[in-house]
Formats: C-alpha cells, structure tokens, sequence
DNA sequence: TAGATTGTTAATCGATTAACAATC
DNA sequence: TAGATTGTTAATCGATTAACAATC
C-alpha cells in the first residue's frame, strides 16, 4: 500500500457491495447532525460487525483517529469518491414495461447521482409516450442518446427472449455496465460489466429458507407411536421456526419468457 | 449423507443461490425437448464451471449417471423440491407505489409458483383502486388476509422512512420471509428471514467498477514528458477499458429517505 | 471393452472474525 | 496519564477450482 489515489488499490467484491450501505448511513448520521463516528456505531448502523467494517475501510486507506473514531463528513466523501459518486452518472433503460416504467420513475436513483437521460423500447403501443417527463424512444435512437465520452449505464428490463438482443446493440452503442433485470444469462465481451437482479429468484431463496424451517421443526417432532396427532400440533422447534408445516398445494411448473 | 430428504441435509448459502438459475435453465432446456443434459451443457447455459455446478448438486444428493449425465426432468423435479417450488406461495405487497404497481403486476412471479394474494397501502390516494385485479387494501387488513398455516412471503415497497414499522406490522401478522425494496436495514426477531434488494446499490457498484476501469486506463498512460496530449489520446489499456476517463461533473450528494 | 461423464478429493482462494498492539 | 478506539494480524471459515478415480 502505497499510492492512495482512488481506484489504485484493490478492494474485495464483497467490500465493494458493502460501501453503498456504508455512504447512506454516514448520510443519515450527517442529517442528525454527528460529526464523528465510531466503527462500532457505524457498523450497527448497517448491521455488520465493526472488525468487518473497519476491514473493510481499511482497502480504501481510509484513516480514522484511534481513540475518537471517523469524522462523518470526510468518510463520506472518501467512499463517495471511490463509488464515483462525484460524477453525475447517465443511465438509459430499455423495456418501458411494467419495471421500466417503476424504474423510470424511481426516486432513489436520482438522489445517488444517476440520471435517467433516455427510456427505449420497441413496442409500437409504448413509443412516444411521455414516462416520468421522458419520451420512450425506439432503439435505433439509442446512438443519439449515448454521448461518447459521458459514462452511461444501460438498465435492461426487457422480456428474457429479448434480452441478448437489446444488451447486443446497447453493448454496440458503447455502453460497458449494464444491469439486467432479465432472467437470462447475458453473453457480453469481456471489457463489459453485468450486474443481475432476478427478483423471482430472490422469492425462491426465501421460500428455500423458509421451507427449511417448516421441514425442520417437524423432523424435530418425536416419531409420532400412534397416528399422527391433528394437524399442527406444537413442536419443539429446533432454532427458528414458528410457522406450521407446508400445506401441500399443487406442483407448480417453472416457464420461460415471462418478465417485466 | 445418509437421510435425503429435502431440507435435511445443509446446503451452502452459494449453492442456493444458485439453484433458481438452474431451475431456469432446465425448464429452456426441457421446452427444447433435451431429455439428458451433462454438467458441461448445463453449467455453460447458466454461466458458471461445471465444476461448481456438480459441486452444487452434490450438496443435494442429486444423482446424475456417469457417462450419460443428468435426467433433465428428473434434476428439475429435484431442484424444485429443494427450492419449495411444489408448494404455492402465497405473497403480499406492502407500499403500492411505483415499485409496488410493478411488482404487483410483474409475470415472473406467477410463473415461478408465487401468487399476490394482497396489496397494501396506507396512503389515502392508492387504497381502494384495483392494481393488476387487486384491491388495495390498508396495512390494518393485513392479518384477515395472511392464513395461518399458508406460508406466506413480504415484499415491501414503501419509501424507508416507513420500512421498519411496516416490517413490524408484518412479523406480528405472522409472515417470517421478508422482501425488502426500501434502502434500510431491519431489525427482525431471529426466526424471520429477511432478503434486501437495494436497486440503486447496484448502479453504485456498478459505477465503482466503471470508475476503475477509466481510472486504470488513464494510469496506464506514459507519464507524459511533453505538456499531456489531447484529450483522450488511446492508450495501452491494462485489461478491460474501452471507455475514455469521466468527465468531471459537479459533486453529487446523497440523500436518505427517498425510494419507490 | 473404450469413451464419457459423474461425484469427490484436495488445493487454493477470498472473506469473516476475534484479538490486540499502536496511538490518539 | 488513562480510556477509547483504530488498523492490522492471524486464525477460521466457506466457496471455488482442478484433477481424477469411480462407474455408467
């Protein structure tokens, strides 16, 4: 470690994820007025452990004053520098669906630094309308809209089958970050970033979870020497886990090229 | 390994993750009419080794047949199981605003076995319209429409600030998986699952690695013995980096409290 | 039997955590 | 100086990866 200057030295992935959480809640001790603030408080602030935290401000060289801990004003600046949150970032959706439109009109985008500067979609009933104070325009106009030069993000919240075209031409238009919302893989070359939200996914790994706790409390239940008591009966639950078990309904099959 | 029921046998948190995109990934290849499917093709559909990918089925017990590879019907049906997917879910959403209106109406939920069984808000504006056939009902409702006994999952739309006390009012009604959109961390009891999707998380984290691209590739650069050439000169790019540096903009600040 | 591909082993890597010496 | 809190070290844990023996 030597150099300091932003973007110089490496910083885990899992940090990274971490330093947004971090830049909000400096934000809000900012807003209540706390000029300094310990690892400990900060941490619990994001809920992580401090020796985490402090690993983690550690990779930007951030330094604090033993014994008083963090000035909030100059942390924050500090990591906003390394998000790049001192530049003001474009970002273009394509697919004025139902999320794109959400997205479109999502206020904690631009209270980041990002700013929408174009809505596209294809579909003959969307384009021209007026979404959030934007016009939606046809893709073809995704050139004329992405200045060179100016760092755009592309969000895609297109139908999975059209997925791999769109981020094709916005990959071709320049664009090197792009935030699918598709649930599909994207095959981009190698300079391009891709960053994934698959919200179905998301209930599927709580459901996972939740399907956990109900099976366990009731292998935790004694081998039942008679038939089976009535329905839910009371169980010594095994950590966590108060609901009853699974009421089976019928199988549900997974399908494809449903989004947005 | 001995026992091979569902949910007995702990599952890495990574694999998890990773179940719903093979599930995904089986049913495209099931539609395609593919009977059997090696770990290479299947991995590769999905955009990870295949080295990972039999680790991760390990962990279910899966049996593949050396040689031939996996009964794609038969690992769906397995994956599904683990993930939940027999069962129906049913799932509320809380704060029908932007996000709310999509989510409420988005097509990947159904699909994957989750039916909207509420929508819920506070606001004098939004309750009583009808969003995506639903009526949307206030928070006091919410206990007459969560079934005890029918797992039920939370997704929460609304702006931060009311995000905790929204959540509380969800644990008491007895829901224990938790979506939650609002940039904030919760404080739950130990036997409620949260999961948090932070959208303007991920275009920061995005920007981060944007900005260490257009850094890296400046850094690149010959010191310049002469006064620095023009603007962007092309430069030995390191790894990836097509883009020029950013331009400087004026400074962004965050704020707290904005969302959906 | 020969070829293919699994399931598992062992090595490696990255992230988390607790503890503490450094130092304000 | 005494108390507080950082930045870093070292131990631990979990996840990834390559390689290969088992086996269809």
């Amino acid at each position: 470690m030597d150099e300091d200057e932003v973007g110089t030295v490496d910083v885990p992935e899992a940090t990274v994820a971490r330093l947004p959480q971090y830049l909000r809640a400096l934000s809000t001790l900012a807003e209540a007025g706390l000029r300094t603030v310990s690892s400990e408080a900060l941490a619990d602030a994001v809920g992580v452990g401090s020796a985490k935290l402090r690993k983690d401000l550690s990779h930007l060289g951030s330094y604090g004053t033993r014994g008083v801990g963090y000035d909030v004003e100059q942390l924050h600046r500090q990591i906003a520098d390394h998000l790049g949150q001192t530049t003001s970032w474009n970002v273009v959706i394509v697919g004025i669906g139902n999320l794109g439109h959400a997205l479109a009109g999502y206020g904690g985008f631009a209270s980041r630094g990002f700013r929408v500067v174009g809505l596209f979609d294809d579909g003959a009933h969307v384009v021209g309308e007026v979404v959030s104070g934007l016009p939606v325009r046809p893709l073809d106009d995704l050139p004329s809209v992405l200045r060179p030069g100016e760092p755009t993000i592309g969000v895609l919240a297109v139908p999975a089958e059209h997925a791999q075209v769109v981020c094709d031409r916005l990959v071709a238009a320049g664009v090197t970050s792009v935030l699918n919302f598709a649930p599909t893989v994207l095959r981009v070359p190698a300079d391009v970033d891709v960053r994934k939200v698959d919200l179905a996914s998301e209930l599927q790994i709580l459901a996972f979870h939740a399907q956990r706790r109900a099976v366990r409390s009731t292998a935790a239940a004694p081998a039942p020497t008679a038939p089976a008591p009535t329905a839910t009966t009371s169980v010594p639950a095994l950590q966590r886990s108060r609901r009853p078990a699974l009421g089976a309904t019928g199988p549900v099959l997974d399908r494809v090229g449903e989004v947005v």
